[in-house]
DNA sequence: CAATAATGTAAGATAATCTAACATAACTTA
DNA sequence: TAAGTTATGTTAGATTATCTTACATTATTG
């Protein structure tokens, strides 16, 4: 659990950022201005993103393409976010369950939720 | 076939390859001097590393540490890089093999090295 | 029409990186 | 042992990258 790939890590710079995605820097930054992202900062301030920053990046770029703007986007993400630890809620509960079946277990160490 | 991932997008500058290793900047570079690392530029010369730059930093550090010298680990380096073509190639052949056995197949568009 | 949204641009400041040079300690080697 | 080589540190000056703030603009929205 919770072990970060580099997917999640926080190493690019908001010039390469510009690039793989095709916004501007301002447009970067003001989306980040509207809470629809959160890049973390070096000591020196440097906005530092993830790819899968930048993979969210391109899904704003293409709502704002349909018309939506910054504020619903933040509405989507965060209910989808929410979705997400739903369904690995329910994920963990599967394998839960199917550990019980297969060695008759009940929860032990770790507590329900972590 | 030669999809990229992330793990070789060079989109990482030295300040954070070097935290990321715990090696100097000035390590960094000499090594390159040295041939062992080839980071891309951009534009401003800008040195950029992906992170499987970073993990052959990491091996590299480790075998210097054993007290292996530059050129030493270079040519490590490059026969290991030999040995994954060649493996690589072993691979190819195997599963042609298999295919061959499946579907009694010959080789008819690909040319048997690429 | 007045306000808001999204983006561009410019200026000045600060951070990050670059190259080149000199220094040095630890090894090698002739 | 003297002379070169290796690996690394440090410094300086130049250049590139990023930051924040502010002002401008166009489109949209209430």
């Amino acid at each position: 659990m919770s072990t970060i790939s580099y997917k999640d890590k926080k190493v690019i710079s908001i010039g390469v950022v510009s690039e793989l995605t095709g916004l501007s820097e301002r447009q970067i930054r003001y989306y980040e201005e509207r809470q629809l992202i959160h890049p973390d900062r070096t000591k020196g301030r440097t906005r530092m993103y993830s790819f899968s920053d930048v993979e969210l990046l391109v899904e704003i770029a293409n709502k704002i393409e349909d018309g939506l703007q910054t504020y619903e986007i933040r509405k989507i993400n965060e209910s989808q976010k929410e979705q997400k630890t739903i369904s690995k809620e329910k994920l963990r509960e599967e394998i839960r369950g199917q550990l019980n079946v297969r060695f008759g277990l009940m929860n032990r160490n770790e507590s329900k939720f972590k």
